[in-house]
DNA sequence: GCGTTCACG
DNA sequence: ACGTACGTGAACGCC
């Protein structure tokens, strides 16, 4: 490397004096935190006081460019001065947990930036910067201290220089010698002297009672030094005078606490505090992790002028500059049936018709070969089938829409190898938008917009991000279920988007009409009842008529400055005010009317069929949703909106729905997971599950349940997987506190099984600040670290569901694919068209049905061997009404 | 763009 | 002393 650089003279004139630079750690970033608004990052962590180090360090860095470098901080234990006053800095604040949580992840960042840490147990980090600092100024060596309090002053010399920083931001105070002099009239070491009579609070240091800064000057300029004060005591009168002479030992014993070590053990050479350039990977992950990319994008600005790891750079440039770009039918010659490609493609992919597909572009990282294709209506479906007979194996980011696109153009098997996308989502599923520039940042430490990207880069970016996620999935132990359930599910969410389902426009508007007419009628009710129009939708208008103009006293202590209209709330209202009551029908119609009615009626495509789009990659425990529209919520629990299913007709009066769902597969996991006896048994007999709650809990034989014991009891057994608290259920049930308290109590003493069972969730919880569900699907929970309460109670209850929810997830996912195989194997006309959480739903000729019924049952059932025994319940109709 | 409300599991 | 049950998406009001 040096052989080959161009000869570079530096000519030094005059005697350079190196210059040493040491930073108090701790008390810069104590400033920065406390200088700052709150910053968290979406995982988080609490960032602001590391964001204002960093940007103080940069500023220190481009003022002086110093030689060497190095920032001491301070350590947990106790120290020297401790051994001899155990009271030292005794009484002080607790520092905030966000804040010292700061401390290791700026130890990470200087540690990428090359810069050294002085620390060592028993001294401060004011000792060894102390220490530092002689043996520079012995070495001819010049030094600079940065510190956020005035402690290191004492240090000072002709060859120390000690910055004092304002509030945590770039603003400093320059002190030398003179300028010492200048503000105090002191001279360095009488700082000390100066600590010594009038002690320091902050650190618990004594001093001399009654003496302050003002005496303490005066007693100095007098006497120049404690010792002199001390030798002097009798001469001084009155009241001071007492006090010095009866405080001889503690003035001696302040002068030494406030003293700084500058001959302490520490240990470093000046060839590993030497400023270098920054591991600039590494910068860049802890960057990212912090979520600073505005340091990310300054480090790229000095790319220009020479200090981004090139090396990085240069090896993606390199490998960029092999790739050869051919054109479509070169590149299906030369890459082989079978092999891998990164794909993507430009589409209108609007789920209302056939989509179009306008370009396609395809690299293969293999073979160095890129090509991209424009598409006209006349050769996209020859292109897609000379696709389809190679086979290959796809990567890319988002790839459902290109197995949806290619399927809608040409039915025929597709083979999704890796999203990376998705990859993401398994390995941090908390994120719900994922963005390639930042997984670009992530994986391969390269900053740049994607829309600056070209189509050959992209692919290229994409293959690397691949690789590095492919071992990392491995090493979470994710690739199991990512090779074996997302992947291949990416097809049956496509071919299920692909068929999607009848609407029945007349019924809709029929209904939609009937409701009209019923909110007109509210309306005018209301309005008389009020003595005014106004919005009912708007809830804030609607407190001020309810609990303002009409009096209606609050049923809820008044915790904000706005009232709820919520339906809970209104609920127990209802009862009296008739009004309340008509609002509540208000609101449930218009609901029906603007997102069920209008909203079905705007996304029904030219074959009057509707195409959601399941998401695979949004929700924390690893469920799927459901987007434009959600058919993951139409009403079903209300009667009145139950009509709306009837507008989910079959295709043709030959078909039938088939649809199977899940009976209680969380507590049923609930059971399998904490092994409780009685849950088991009750499953194993084929019990209903609240009645047989309700008796365990309430001490009743089985059959003498009441109905009204059963709901209690439901309501502790969807308590349980939610991790409930005793408030959380009472208000559920409308009960006291107490009264929901005790249920919680009676349960966990009957089913002490899974009491433990969820005590080892949080535990687990907490201490990896992750969790996983039976087939080891990740979930971070980052809240755990939280310093607020109620974040870190959320948290625990987030390791108590997602094992639970996630598990129940993870197997509808299994069943899904295989039931989307079967179909496929056995050449069936049936379809796999809607999956509601614990429900698949599918449309065929009725002529299959019996099988299609075999099928689901069999499929769902045998997704997952657990200890307890998966069922189902099937029906079959020919609206999604019927399906009952 | 955010909060509220309500539809589902 | 505090605030409290898990996971979603759509529509609407309000700033």
């Amino acid at each position: 490397m040096l052989d080959g650089m161009p000869g570079i003279f530096v000519i030094k004139i005059g005697v350079e004096m190196k210059q040493l630079i040491l930073i108090d750690g701790n008390s810069l970033l104590f400033r920065s935190y406390f200088a700052m608004r709150p910053m968290v990052t979406s995982s988080g962590i609490h960032t602001q006081g590391i964001f204002a180090f960093i940007n103080i360090l940069n500023k220190i860095i481009n003022d002086y460019s110093p030689d060497y470098m190095a920032v001491a901080f301070d350590m947990k234990e106790k120290t020297f001065r401790h051994d001899r006053y155990s009271e030292y800095k005794a009484g002080r604040m607790a520092t905030p947990i966000e804040l010292l949580a700061e401390i290791p992840l700026t130890h990470k960042v200087l540690e990428a930036m090359n810069i050294a840490v002085l620390e060592m147990p028993k001294y401060e980090a004011d000792d060894l910067i102390g220490t530092a600092a002689r043996r520079a100024s012995a070495e001819g060596i010049r030094t600079l201290v940065i510190s956020g309090d005035k402690d290191e002053l004492q240090l000072v010399d002709e060859n120390v220089n000690v910055l004092i920083n304002k509030k945590g931001m770039s603003d400093f105070d320059l002190y030398d010698v003179a300028a010492m002099k200048d503000r105090y009239g002191l001279t360095p070491t009488q700082f000390i002297d100066l600590k010594g009579l009038m002690g320091d609070k902050s650190d618990n240091i004594p001093g001399i009672p009654g003496v302050g800064e003002k005496k303490g000057l005066a007693l100095l300029e007098k006497y120049g030094s404690v010792e002199n004060v001390l030798a002097h005591a009798d001469e001084i009168p009155g009241k001071l005078g007492e006090n010095v002479r009866e405080n001889i030992e503690q003035a001696e014993l302040s002068k030494w606490l406030a003293t700084i070590n500058t001959d302490s053990p520490i240990e470093f050479t000046w060839d590993e505090l030497k400023f270098t350039e920054p591991d600039y990977k590494a910068l860049i992950d802890v960057y990212t992790e912090l979520e600073f990319s505005s340091f990310i994008k300054k480090l790229n600005v000095s790319a220009d002028d020479n200090s981004l790891d090139e090396s990085m750079a240069n090896s993606f440039a390199e490998e960029l500059k092999e790739i050869r770009t051919v054109d479509f039918s070169e590149f299906l010659n030369t890459v082989g049936t079978g092999e891998e490609l990164i794909i993507s493609i430009e589409t209108d992919n609007n789920h209302l018709d056939v989509p179009e597909v306008k370009e396609i572009c395809l690299y293969s990282d293999e073979r160095k070969l890129f090509c991209c294709k424009a598409l006209t209506a006349l050769d996209s479906e020859i292109s897609i089938k000379q696709l389809a007979d190679r086979n290959y194996r796809l990567t890319g980011a988002d790839l459902k829409p290109v197995v949806y696109s290619f399927m809608s153009i040409l039915e025929s098997e597709w083979n999704p190898a890796f999203d990376i996308y998705i990859a993401e989502y398994l390995l941090d599923a908390n994120r719900n938008k994922y963005q390639l520039d930042k997984m670009l940042l992530r994986y391969c430490s390269v900053s740049i917009a994607s829309e600056e990207l070209s189509k050959e880069e992209e692919l290229f970016y994409i293959s690397e991000i691949r690789k590095e996620q492919d071992k990392a999935l491995a090493d979470k132990g994710l690739a199991e279920l990512f090779y074996n359930c997302e992947m291949p599910l990416v097809v049956t969410l496509a071919a299920m988007e692909k068929t999607g389902i009848s609407l029945d426009a007349e019924v809709l508007t029929s209904i939609g009409n009937e409701i009209d007419g019923r909110i007109s009628e509210l309306e005018t009710e209301i309005y008389e009842e009020a003595g005014r129009k106004f919005n009912i939708n708007s809830p804030k208008q609607l407190g001020i008529v309810l609990f303002d103009e009409l009096g209606i006293p609050y049923p809820k202590a008044k915790s904000a400055s706005s009232y709820s209209t919520a339906a809970d709330i209104l609920d127990k209202l209802k009862a009296d005010y008739d009004i309340v009551n008509k609002v509540l029908e208000y609101r449930k119609c218009s609901k029906l009317k603007s997102t069920y009615i209008d909203g079905l009626l705007a996304l029904n495509g030219s074959d009057r069929r509707i195409r959601p789009h399941f998401q695979q990659t949004v929700a924390a425990t690893g469920r799927l949703s459901c987007t434009e529209p959600n058919l993951q919520n139409i009403p079903i629990r209300d009667e009145y909106g139950r009509e709306i299913r009837k507008a989910f007709v079959t295709a043709s009066s030959d078909n039938v729905f088939t649809g199977s769902d899940y009976s209680q597969i969380e507590l049923r996991i609930l059971a399998a997971l904490s092994g409780d006896e009685i849950l088991i048994d009750a499953f194993c007999q084929g019990k209903d599950i609240h009645r047989a709650t309700a008796s365990s809990v309430f001490d009743v034989p089985f059959d003498q349940v009441t109905p009204a014991e059963r709901s209690k009891a439901k309501a502790v057994n969807f308590g349980v997987v939610y991790g409930m608290s005793g408030f959380g259920l009472s208000e559920n049930l409308s009960i006291s506190r107490a009264e929901g308290q005790k249920y919680i109590n009676d349960y966990f003493e009957k089913h002490t099984a899974v009491k433990e069972y969820l005590d080892r969730q949080v535990a687990e919880g907490e201490e990896n600040q992750e969790i996983r569900t039976y087939f080891g699907r990740l979930r971070k929970i980052p809240e755990f670290t939280s310093r607020k309460y109620m974040e870190r109670e959320a948290a625990k209850r987030l390791a108590m569901n997602t094992p639970i929810q996630g598990t129940a997830a993870d197997i509808i996912k299994f069943a899904m694919n295989s039931v989307y195989r079967e179909l496929k194997d056995r050449k069936l006309e049936s379809r796999l068209i809607l999956q509601i959480h614990d429900e698949l739903i599918v449309e065929g000729p009725a002529a299959e049905g019996d099988e299609v019924r075999k099928i689901l049952d069999e499929c769902m059932k045998n997704a997952a061997q657990l200890s307890v025994e998966l069922t189902c319940d099937i029906h079959s109709g020919k609206t999604l009404y019927e399906l009952k």
